[in-house]
RNA sequence: GCCGGAAUGGCGGAAUGGCAGACGCACUAGACUCAAAAUCUGGCGCCCGUGAGGGCGUGUGGGUUCAAGUCCCACUUCCGGUACCA
């Protein structure tokens, strides 16, 4: 017996056609080529940690990979690449730690990545690469923050860091664990310190409306709507009893103004100190200060217990002449509205909880409908005498007054009516809010892109001259802040020096940095023109290639990344700089890939490393416990990460891909098996040995010119269907199910046609590129598939003579039975009922209904 | 709480309102083999039945329809996001 020699080798191939795709420069986007139409694919870039790709990565840029390769078959110039996110915090805590620069150890990250990367074979345009943390490319994220500055759309405040005396440095949300430091469990405060602000709020407006043509996740959508969150309503002036000062209040039910029995105003409110009463001061001096030094966290670890304090001021609501008492309370937020309320505990239901605490009356207004409450599960008493609170539609009653009457009216009536009344009496504005606040643009650290903004001596600020970015970060020794707590920049005391070249002036450089989102808000126009040293890009490449046909990535960035970038893409639109409104016409999000993971009894993880395997239990190596498997997020504390080297080394590239594809739906969440793998492994297996002669390693002698049968020709076709309307709506899934069925059907014919097994290889090219390479190549071919043309069906060839048809009686199957598959509704009918099984089941019946869908099935319904 | 998504065999999943469970995994029987692996052929929702066959079945309860996993109403559970936005 003479071992086969030329089994299907992944280890061998793969590497083979990585390297000739490479040296080819098979996947080279090429600009401006309007012979062609254009298809800009992004993927997410990645920051490149210390740990390397996990399995969640590849997911993604297989999904687009596919759909990149698929469409240069039909003939698409198609733009697909990959860079590095690289500023970021991990890397400057290793610095701190160990002294190894930053930029040391991004750069041996990122070799990582890109050898793991590479090892999928992604066919991406890799002279297009691009890094955040290379000067070259911040010169840019630079420049882009210059036209921000320029436009006004950047400022300075003073904003609330999370600040740790102990460490003397601010720290990020997600190394402040319950109000305490990551590092040393030290207390973290809220302290304002001086940063930059970026006016998105200018944009809010732009932002929501640009939502609507967008082919997005519906879901996506809501959430940067929510975010965005635009209120109409009105502000109306309050008068503090006994004085003339006015106190505005913004709110969205003006109807609900008659029902106003307190008002609340934010702690930090710069009224509360003006107008408490001498006999109050105390009581609100401390509150105050406890409200300033507890964290965000801490205020919503409290925020179902309501809190407050009386100010010992009245307000008088203007409306009705109504003097209610002033209190201040945390659930009124400085920084939305005008940081004051009315309260109207009968309709609001916060308002309703802190005046069922206080034991401040409660006076409802609108009366709901009967069916309303019962849908709702409240009692309709229970809301007229307040006992309930209501927030829902109903009819106005005892709101009005000598000049504006609402009783009767609806709450969308009612508040027009009385926005209009107070409007013309100067008591009230309409206005509309937002939820979005201005985004915190700067971060106190090492590794990110520097300012070009220079503090001069005489106070102002100026933007460093085009001509002399980019702001190169220094090299230092020590990245930590200054003992004060000021930036690490603020060490390089010889880079902070700066003399105006034309004035002569001198000032300081800005000592903070930007933070992570900036080099991505923008990276999708770098990669169009990556190389340019001139320009950030040229406009007529950005016009040939924007905007991005279609973004993939993870639903976490719903909000944030996607908003932020759609911001500063806006505001190059509005500056003439990009010549579409939005950045990204079609956005696909990958689901999560969960690892498996073991519970105990009570429900908490167990790390996989403590679970012993008793052939089908699971068990508790330290407690003896019997477990539960089930999928959980992969994460380092649980140990159930799978790492893609180890699978791609086990069974290659091609079946990782294809596996990943297979599991389920691309943007559903689905737990990974290898022993899936190996069933996908196992198909490309037999794909290998169905074209290849394993003991010469050419092509087979199974494989001829032999016609195909009928029904071999009909599965071929509507393979070719199935797969390519499956790949066009990103359903990968079903595609390799139907490639699975055809290659099962043709492995067990005596002889393989080479047309058909050609059109084969070349329809799970995209899925699979390194094996269809070869196997390409086996079939005789000089060239790369990759622009092959996509392979076409005959719709004359679909469908069969003869078509079996179901027959029921009363939705029971009866009978089955062969027609000719063109047979109309009456002749089926006819057909159906000479079947002898059908007549039995009728027998003695009348037929009153007889339904027929032709191609399916009869249905008999009798009496 | 609110917003978004989901629920189908032992598991991942498939199904323009038209025969639920395609395809794959696991399991299982057989072939090949001295044996094993690999490979090939078959079986495989659950219950009753030796069998032919029958009954039940897409989270729960209702409804629409000749026909519902799919449409409508009410709920339950799970996952993700978010945190008092007046």
């Amino acid at each position: 017996m003479t071992e086969a020699r030329f089994t299907y080798n992944p280890g061998a191939i793969e590497p083979k056609w990585q390297a000739y795709w490479a040296e080819h420069k098979t996947f080279k986007a090429i600009d401006c080529d309007y012979s062609r139409q254009k298809l800009y694919v992004l993927d997410m870039f990645p920051y490149p940690s210390g740990a390397g790709l996990h399995v969640g990565h590849p997911e993604g840029y297989t999904a687009s990979d596919i759909w990149c390769r698929y469409k240069r078959m039909r003939g698409y110039n198609v733009l697909h690449t990959m860079g590095w996110d690289a500023f970021g915090l991990p890397a400057e805590q290793y610095a701190i730690k160990t002294g190894t620069h930053p930029a040391v150890t991004t750069a041996k990250n990122i070799a990582t990545f890109k050898r793991q990367l590479e090892a999928f074979g992604f066919s991406f345009d890799w002279d297009r690469e691009i890094n955040t943390t290379d000067p070259k490319y911040y010169k840019w994220t630079q420049w882009i923050f210059s036209k921000l500055y320029e436009q006004g759309l950047a400022y300075e405040s003073e904003e609330p860091v999370n600040w740790c005396p102990d460490l003397g440095t601010v720290l990020a949300n997600e190394e402040v664990i319950n109000g305490r430091s990551e590092v040393g469990n030290f207390p973290v405060i809220r302290k304002p310190i001086r940063q930059w602000v970026l006016r998105i709020t200018k944009y809010a407006e732009k932002l929501l409306d640009g939502i609507d043509g967008l082919n997005w996740p519906e879901g996506t959508k809501e959430m940067q709507r929510n975010w965005i969150g635009k209120s109409t309503g009105a502000e109306v002036d309050f008068t503090v009893a006994g004085t003339d000062t006015k106190i505005t209040v913004y709110t969205t039910r003006p109807d609900t103004l008659f029902g106003a029995t307190y008002m609340v105003l934010a702690p930090e409110h710069p009224l509360v100190e003006k107008i408490t009463a001498p006999e109050c001061r105390e009581a609100v001096e401390k509150y105050v200060a406890e409200t300033r030094t507890k964290s965000d966290l801490a205020r919503t670890e409290d925020n179902k217990d309501k809190t407050g304090v009386f100010i010992g001021a009245y307000a008088i609501n203007p409306v009705n002449g109504t003097k209610i008492p002033i209190w201040i309370s945390d659930y009124v937020l400085i920084s939305y509205g005008t940081g004051a309320i009315m309260a109207v505990p009968a309709h609001d239901t916060r308002d309703f909880e802190f005046a069922t605490k206080f034991n401040i009356p409660i006076i409802c207004i609108l009366k709901p409908t009967e069916e309303a409450c019962k849908a709702e599960g409240v009692a309709l008493e229970d809301v007229l005498a307040g006992r309930a609170c209501w927030t829902g539609d109903g009819v106005l009653f005892q709101s009005g007054n000598d000049e504006v009457q609402l009783d009767g009216l609806c709450v969308a009536d009612a508040k027009k009516t009385i926005i209009d009344w107070m409007h013309k009496k100067g008591i009230g504005t309409p206005t509309v809010n937002f939820k979005l606040r201005d985004w915190l643009f700067s971060r106190q650290r090492y590794w990110g892109e520097p300012f070009p903004l220079v503090h001069m001596e005489d106070g102002t600020v100026q933007l460093v001259p085009e001509s002399e970015l980019p702001v190169v970060l220094p090299e230092m020794e020590d990245y930590k802040p200054t003992k004060d707590g000021e930036p690490p920049l603020a060490r390089a005391k010889e880079w902070l020096k700066y003399t105006d070249p034309v004035t002569g002036k001198k000032g300081l450089r800005e000592t903070n940095t930007m933070p992570q989102w900036a080099g991505s808000c923008w990276y999708y126009l770098r990669y169009i023109d990556p190389h340019n040293d001139k320009a950030a890009w040229d406009p007529e490449k950005e016009k040939y290639w924007m905007p991005v046909d279609l973004y993939v990535g993870g639903a976490e960035h719903a909000v944030l990344h996607l908003l932020y970038s759609r911001f500063w893409h806006h505001v190059l639109y509005d500056l003439g700089l990009v010549s579409t409104p939005e950045p990204w016409k079609r956005l696909v999000h990958q689901g999560m890939i969960l690892g498996i993971s073991y519970k105990d009894q009570r429900g908490v993880l167990v790390p996989n490393d403590q679970v012993e395997a008793r052939g089908e239990e699971y068990f508790s190596k330290e407690t003896g416990e019997k477990l539960t498997m089930l999928p959980a997020k992969m994460s380092k504390s649980l140990k159930n990460v799978v790492n893609p080297d180890d699978i791609i080394k086990r069974y290659g590239a091609d079946s990782f891909r294809l596996y990943e594809m297979f599991m389920g739906p691309l943007a559903e969440v689905k737990p990974w098996n290898t022993e899936g793998v190996e069933g996908v492994n196992r198909f490309l297996n037999r794909l290998w040995r169905s074209l290849v002669d394993v003991n010469t390693g050419n092509l087979s002698a199974d494989v001829t010119d032999d016609p195909l049968s009928e029904e071999m020709e009909r599965l071929l076709h509507q393979t070719i269907k199935k797969v390519g309307e499956d790949v066009e709506s990103l359903s990968y899934n079903t595609a390799i199910s139907q490639l699975m069925i055809f290659l099962n059907e043709m492995y067990r014919q005596p002889k393989r046609n080479r047309k058909a097994m050609e059109t084969f290889v070349l329809l799970i090219s995209p899925m699979a590129p390194h094996i269809a390479e070869e196997l390409w190549q086996k079939l005789g071919h000089a060239e790369t598939l990759a622009y092959e043309p996509w392979p076409t069906y005959d719709e004359s060839k679909l469908k069969a003579q003869n078509v079996e048809i179901l027959v029921q009686v009363l939705g029971k199957p009866k009978a089955r039975i062969q027609v000719p598959v063109d047979l109309d509704k009456d002749a089926l009918c006819k057909v159906a009922l000479e079947n002898a099984d059908v007549q039995a089941a009728i027998a003695g019946k009348t037929i009153v209904k007889s339904i027929a869908v032709p191609g399916r099935l009869v249905n008999f319904v009798v009496k």
